[in-house]
RNA sequence: GGGGACGUAGUUCAGUUGGUUAGAACGCUGCCCUGUCACGGCAGAGGCCGCGGGUUCGAGUCCCGUCGUCCCCGCCA
């Protein structure tokens, strides 16, 4: 007999079926058992009333792996008005100990790290999958829109041989005797792919080695990363990261509706044109509306961040603003400058309910001026010339950006820590599991 | 790298100005309960109070060190 998965069940109403899934709780009475089976799309209640079988579950584990043959039945008092009646029940994998911490209980209440020590058993809460759902599903929606738009689907290389373009940074591996690093982004690649496919993106991660240790940093992350040609400026990439979100989002609502309400998510604002200030015009907002002058800082830091993104859901109904115009000098040397200030860059972050979301913008597409950027920071031309040659070769005006996976699920469902929006995640302290 | 907080049962946490035998909930074991749905009831097991040193008649509690974890800043997505 072919296995029914537990969200069908209710096309099978008064059919014989075989399910099988982890046992999720057994709630034993005297003459009757409730066996709570859970697969990957849901959980079934099995009523178990038959001597043998119920004195077989109350020796049970929970988490065992069993497989379930009856009958399903409409029963109003039963949960989701579903249940198996007249079970057959096979043990297909015996769990012989007790389970870590309690996943059956509706609310997970485990502290971070024991749950991450454990991710293999605690990412089965029906919660925990439903984040990563989501988090699918968010990589689904860029790649279908993207594709849409004709861009091309690119994989780049993640050990590369020379150190990368901003400070952050970067592993060192042993590669057949020679240096080799694990690459901070696939910034160089997508730019060279322009030359070839005008419209390209990439999914992958990323590698940082910086010791941070807060709750919106990981090592490694996923990188949602677009790069196109033929562009006008970095508002024309703006303009293309704001349908891309909108479309991500519409996705969501698609095709997530379930996860969505699981984790009782509120739809960020995402009005047709995301709203943009400079700068300058940000530090002007923080001095005027929080009182802190931070005029002559070069960024702006987490707090500063989160007011702006605090003044920019009251002012422009938006969960979403773009900065732009962040001094050249915090921006990596590929950064196009505003050609009417050449002190500021034409690039922008879009921030997300207050936090770093994506850096993109323009860059630089001709080749003397690679060769003067370089120099200018006091960078040899020799480990970039397999870079480089792609401009000397012909470079349409481009930009780009990338998009961090887990800041976007961290933010979208108000997590505490970006750790729970990674199935494994690597920090300064954690390389297993 | 700088700063702050926290380490008590398998898990999440209480634990008073230092005072005798360290508690709760969930989980676990046993018994009871035909309809549970966070099932319920009764009974029970389970602790080097992170580790080391110190102060004190006496330390889970105060001090120092150490290890671990979490958070903030820096850096970034």
């Amino acid at each position: 007999m072919q296995r029914t998965l537990i969200q069908d069940l209710a096309q099978n109403v008064t059919q014989t079926v075989r399910i099988a899934g982890w046992a999720h709780n057994i709630r034993q009475l005297s003459k009757v058992n409730f066996l709570l089976l859970r697969d990957a799309s849901g959980v079934a209640q099995v009523v178990v009333d038959d001597k043998a079988a119920m004195q077989m579950l109350a020796k049970l584990h929970l988490e065992s792996v069993l497989q379930v043959t009856g009958k399903v039945v409409a029963q109003k008092n039963a949960p989701g008005g579903l249940e198996i009646h007249s079970p057959e029940i096979t043990v297909l994998s015996e769990v012989k100990e007790v389970v870590p911490f309690p996943i059956n209980k509706g609310e997970l209440n485990v502290a971070i790290d024991t749950f991450l020590d454990n991710a293999a058993y605690g990412l089965r809460h029906p919660d925990r999958r439903a984040i990563f759902k989501l988090s699918a599903a968010i990589m689904r929606g860029f790649r279908t829109h993207l594709d849409s738009r004709g861009f091309t689907e690119v994989a780049t290389p993640k050990v590369v041989a020379s150190a990368t373009e901003s400070g952050a940074n970067v592993f060192a591996l042993n590669y057949f005797d020679r240096k080799a690093y694990l690459a901070q982004s696939p910034q160089f690649y997508k730019q060279m792919m322009v030359s070839v496919f005008e419209r390209v993106y990439e999914v992958a991660p990323v590698f940082r080695a910086e010791p941070h240790a807060t709750s919106r940093h990981l090592n490694e992350y996923v990188s949602l990363d677009v790069e196109f040609g033929f562009i006008q400026d970095h508002t024309t990439v703006m303009a293309l990261l704001s349908s891309l979100i909108r479309a991500v989002l519409q996705h969501l609502k698609d095709s997530t509706p379930t996860e969505l309400e699981v984790l009782k998510v509120n739809m960020p604002l995402a009005p047709e044109t995301f709203p943009a200030v400079s700068f300058k015009e940000a530090q002007a907002i923080i001095k005027d509306r929080y009182k802190e002058d931070c005029s002559h800082e070069p960024d702006l830091s987490p707090q500063h961040e989160r007011w702006i993104g605090e003044w920019a859901r009251e002012v422009h109904q938006s969960d979403y603003i773009f900065v732009t115009g962040y001094p050249m000098s915090k921006r990596p040397f590929y950064t196009h400058p505003d050609p009417n200030d050449r002190a500021y860059a034409n690039g922008f972050d879009l921030l997300f309910r207050g936090m770093e979301l994506v850096t993109g913008g323009q860059r630089l597409h001709l080749y003397d001026d690679y060769v003067t950027a370089l120099t200018e920071r006091g960078l040899p031309l020799e480990p970039f010339q397999g870079y480089l040659d792609a401009f000397r070769f012909g470079m349409p005006p481009h930009g780009g950006f990338a998009i961090g996976l887990e800041r976007f699920v961290t933010q979208l469902l108000g997590l505490q820590n970006i750790r729970e929006a990674t199935l494994f995640p690597r920090d300064i302290n954690r390389l297993t599991p």
